[in-house]
DNA sequence: ATTTGGCACTCGACCGAGTTAAGTGCCAAT
DNA sequence: ATTGGCACTTAACTCGGTCGAGTGCCAAAT
């Protein structure tokens, strides 16, 4: 079949300027990839890609370079799964050795995505609305003083101090703990104002100002800070090739210490490796860029993203494994626990 | 005196050249800057301030640019205190208002840092050695494992989760609790080997093992994770002015996202303002820039650093200032407690 | 009906010469 | 000591010309 072809120039043309990032023209792939093929038949059919929108030149007399649409069906019809290489196979099955908390968890992922694939890492930290509560613990610092400590079934810990009206002694410090943890524990944190709304109602009148704000507090870590966290590394890798980037990658900077834009970038919280590319996403700021983002998690209900994100030239195939790798091994990581 | 004009043209030199980006020659000095002198003095100045080793031609027939002694001169000698605008002045004196917590503050303080100055700003999280035990919590999640949360007097959080080889009730859990927080409640972290060196001495062999476990975590914690923590803000700022970093700024992004290199930067924790010009500064790949710290933390005895890190023509008044007047209002924040 | 070699054409990249303008250093005059 | 004048240096810019990679198209070959 005739289309056969023409994508298998596609990929050639996709492959050369990916390794060589000067637009390639008939003769060299004609010369590279031995399809028997010649340079003039070659010519006709980059004429063809071009008027299908899958390719165009830079002027008259240069070669051609794919367009956006070209890596879309470079990435959906074309490429293959890359196999990692051994070193990367390795690095992925040991770098969660021995990690403490998850913190330490999520820095981990986002160097060594930044290391393996060469390109900009981003990890969102497993959400707060998605995961369900472990633990809620208050410690008095001082009798007008308590310190309230979050913990989620995914790790992660958030602690919050609240101020109080009245003192509070031990006991009823220990009597509010345990009456929380009775009623919270388990619950998925979205759900956590609904099972706390008649909460208060229940104590005496004198002990209700300091319930209602200890709740108050945990409500706003609850909800009001379930603004996910995202962590960005390899920065460094954005400025390795200079012509990446032509026009300066100032703005590409900016958006990347933009938490609400690495959010978008990363989207919806699904299972699967994703990619998209260039004007496929919307920030005017990084229509020079793709991403590559696969949900994680347990298995079913993948509680946060992780990704890179680097020019649209770049090797779609490589990106994807490893960050599908990196996605699957984490997610087999947070499911035993620590 | 002679010297004195001398180092007037230096000043107009810098203030210039840190405006324009541009070497500055004698002509338009004595049309911009009003010394009531000719540009033929200015340029028989210029050659002994190039004797000196304070200024330097890129070529022959070019202007004169300041070299990192010229500016390390400016720095000591000539620059004054550069009142901060009247919109600085307010964001820094709001800027941490509503803070809930130390990631909180910190974040607020290096994202404030980085916008005032246009530089990449550094924040140091208040050291771990440097600071004492609060509280120590523990937390039984299953009979088999702790969560251990420490919580320092600057506010910092570090928990850590332990399995232990034999169950443990609650009412032991409780009484390791209390003892352990009689021992180190307010002692400095860098003294708690030494305050828990006989603790497990104490204690039947039975619990021996557990609280073997407990106690080899909380050393840890204190010590070998007092490995400090940086964050950064602001590197789009890097790439503002393309030629402030003629040669790419690869190695620089590199330099700025490796924890240990910026800790050397930051240097030792002390009082006051300090800057490192260029070459002052030993990392090679930072030799093109320039950093102003500062010490903040309580009175007396500071805890942690902040500063900036820019290009050597940088604006060093308008950055010494901003970083002073921050650190300033952070240490006032943190001692006030939340 | 495809494929191919040949050929005229386009256009950016590169090169070298010439010009310009900014800036210097030095010297003689003030 | 300061200044104006002047010859000199040199990067930056401009230009015309050449080169070469690459194309599109057409006529011949399969």
């Amino acid at each position: 079949m005739i289309a056969d072809r023409r994508l298998e120039i596609l990929r050639a043309i996709v492959d050369d300027y990916v390794a060589t990032n000067e637009p390639v023209g008939s003769k060299v792939l004609a010369a590279r990839h031995s399809l028997g093929i010649s340079p003039a038949t070659i010519r006709n059919e980059m004429a063809l890609l071009e008027e299908e929108g899958l390719i165009s030149q830079p002027h008259t007399s240069a070669g051609r370079i794919p367009t956006d649409l070209g890596y879309r069906v470079f990435v959906d019809r074309i490429s293959t799964v890359k196999p990692l290489s051994a070193p990367e196979r390795r690095a992925i099955d040991h770098f969660l050795e021995g990690a403490v908390d998850l913190d330490d968890v999520v820095n981990r992922t986002v160097r060594l995505l930044a290391q393996v694939t060469k390109q900009v890492a981003i990890v969102q930290y497993p959400s707060l609305s998605k995961s369900a509560v472990r633990h809620i613990e208050i410690l008095p610092l001082t009798p007008m003083r308590l310190m309230i400590v979050l913990i989620t079934d995914t790790g992660r810990v958030e602690q919050r101090i609240v101020e109080l009206a009245n003192q509070m002694n031990e006991a009823n410090v220990a009597k509010l703990r345990s009456q929380l943890n009775l009623l919270c524990a388990g619950e998925k944190l979205n759900l956590i104002p609904n099972t706390l709304k008649s909460f208060t109602e229940k104590f005496e009148p004198a002990e209700r100002t300091n319930v209602t704000s200890v709740v108050n507090v945990i409500l706003e870590m609850a909800i009001e800070r379930s603004e996910e966290k995202v962590i960005v590394s390899g920065t460094a890798n954005l400025a390795r090739i200079p012509s990446d980037f032509p026009s300066s990658f100032h703005p590409i900077l900016e958006a990347l210490e933009e938490q609400v834009v690495l959010l978008h970038l990363l989207g919806e919280t699904a299972d699967g490796t994703k990619v998209k590319i260039g004007h496929e996403q919307d920030n005017t700021n990084l229509q020079s860029t793709s991403i590559v983002t696969s949900g994680y998690g347990p298995e079913g209900e993948r509680v946060a993203n992780l990704g890179i994100i680097g020019p649209t030239r770049m090797d779609y195939s490589g990106s994807m494994s490893a960050v599908s790798a990196v996605a699957r091994y984490v997610s087999r990581f947070l499911e035993e626990g620590f």
